[in-house]
DNA sequence: ATCTCTGCTGAAATCGATTACAATTGCAGC
DNA sequence: GCTGCAATTGTAATCGATTTCAGCAGAGAT
């Protein structure tokens, strides 16, 4: 009888001592999945993130995992790789699955798959990225605001032709992060030029290839903004080998700090992310959901800080 | 019914069309739990990694969840943090989820869960370390092999104090590197320095205190052969603290390549590991065993090469 | 015409836990 | 002594898919 376990009432301690051993006898070990049959929902959070290798949504999932162990739940990782159909069809497993809930990175930010859960009542959160026009959840950090302020800095530091190196708009933080970058080129007077805009899906490999693409113009930068980390590892690598020096050649101002980065030479200019309290507020947010479905949605803010390093000296008064 | 699904045969047309169109009107979606409470398996593989935030580890998961998707399988990642406890619950979690088979990276090379394991059939690969006297699927690079002749490639290069930063002796890899490190050591005759040896947890932090211990000796090493990616960053930032310069006040050679290294100068000379191809083999490798659970075990032993660059560079000649 | 066999279909058992419900006992209150 | 309530425990329904079993219709054989 399975009232001892979980330590219902109305049990006897001879019964609750005699099922106790049978118990240990046989090695006795729930199947969680019957489990989750009968009760229509399980201990498992599932996790989708669109890229597991990129080191800000690792620290993302080590929150989310030390948060949701300190709570009895165990997390059910999935690597969406930035494709939208993947990411739906984890997403539909998850649900098969009944976890108790998910947290998602969305590759793109309109998506219907989220307004069914939602209209389900399966309890989701966003995180670093929104979803458009779905009320739910979402946890980000002040994406327009930090652009802003680090292109407002290269600018006040001199630079006038800044690149820029984004993700695809179709990502929130990818539009949002441009949307910073042409707020603080208008609000400082600064011209918008289009041929030093591009974007691509957050690889390394792109923030390389777009680089170099900008570099090569007859008028190149003086400065680059890289709207992510693994942008900003492609621009580095761009920039090197293109033999130019940083900032005196080109400026580089970006997203996301990685531990490593003390080694680079010249230390790097980036906005500063909370990830880890991202996946925490996140995993909150999730836990305080499946205990009540029926709260208003909360969109959580995170502030970033830029730190100022070398990478963005002030100009050389220039010709 | 359900023999329209799973393609089975005596079904007519009339009803197999009635049956499908029933399903798209109610939006029919199985549930994955009921099914693996009926088949008792899932289409699910367990992986339990040691540490997520490190590079390598995120290789391999690509690499399993790539040939995992191939294969109509979902990839439950689970992170042990390199503790045995979160290990073994992992796993039991795992059993409990009716998983259809799981790849670990052992955190300690004894562990009699993993007999259990194999006793109860359960199919599972240990990938990166060993698991010492259980006959089971085993994917791993010749970490003995590879150690030894980087720091053969160090003394060669006229080094003659060389210090070691390990992982912890309790997982194999830990243990073989040092092998590796005290074979070369005893090859060229140089002798093997106790207070030049140093182990600890393989994350960043204690590659910083280990070598800055070495560091702060009244003799302090001339080189430095650390046995993973992370020690390799903690010792980095010891040596650029302390001031010195590599390879001329002490040289520099470890584990496992990252994509930003070609940012550091001088480059480091480092043994790569098949990272990706370790995950490959894993997946197939257990794969197989889900199919043919009473195959005999395999090992697989991938090589790895030593990529020499600056950071060992032939010592100038000393006094 | 009867029997068998094949092709197909519906009904029912099954997986292992949870949980609702019924049955039993003991004890207090009237 | 009888009723009523609480404490305890056994029984059975339930979750949703798979799978077995039995039954039925029609074709072909005898």
């Amino acid at each position: 009888m399975s009232r001892v376990l979980s330590g219902k009432p109305y049990v006897s301690d001879a019964l609750r001592q005699r099922v106790l051993e049978t118990i240990r006898e046989l090695d006795y070990r729930p199947s969680r999945v019957a489990r989750s049959l009968r009760v229509q929902r399980s201990r498992i959070i599932g996790l989708i993130i669109s890229d597991i290798q990129n080191p800000f949504f690792t620290s993302v999932v080590r929150a989310v995992e030390d948060v949701a162990q300190q709570r009895g739940y165990a997390v059910f990782l999935c690597n969406s790789d930035e494709d939208v159909d993947k990411e739906s069809t984890y997403i539909e497993l998850m649900l098969a699955e009944q976890v108790a809930g998910m947290i998602v990175s969305p590759t793109a930010s309109s998506n219907e798959v989220y307004r069914r859960l939602v209209e389900q009542r399966v309890p989701v959160v966003a995180i670093d990225r929104r979803v458009d026009g779905v009320p739910m959840d979402t946890v980000v950090s002040d994406n327009v605001h930090a652009a802003c302020a680090v292109v407002s800095h290269l600018i006040e530091n001199g630079y006038r032709r800044i690149g820029a190196i984004l993700g695809v708009p179709g990502a929130s933080t990818g539009a949002e992060r441009h949307q910073g970058y042409v707020t603080a080129l208008a609000h400082h007077g600064v011209p918008l030029l289009p041929e030093l805009v591009r974007s691509g899906l957050p690889r390394s490999q792109n923030g390389y290839e777009l680089t170099l693409e900008l570099l090569a113009q007859s008028q190149p930068p003086d400065a680059i903004f890289t709207g992510n980390n693994l942008l900003t590892i492609g621009a580095l690598r761009a920039i090197h080998e293109a033999g130019l020096g940083i900032p005196d050649d080109v400026a580089l101002a970006g997203f996301d700090e990685m531990d490593w980065m003390f080694l680079v030479k010249p230390a790097l200019t980036v906005v500063m992310q909370p990830a880890y309290e991202m996946g925490q507020r996140a995993a909150e947010l999730l836990l305080e959901r499946i205990v009540d479905p029926d709260r208003a949605p909360q969109a959580v803010v995170l502030q970033s800080t830029v730190k100022v390093r070398e990478s963005s000296r002030r100009a050389a008064m220039r010709a």
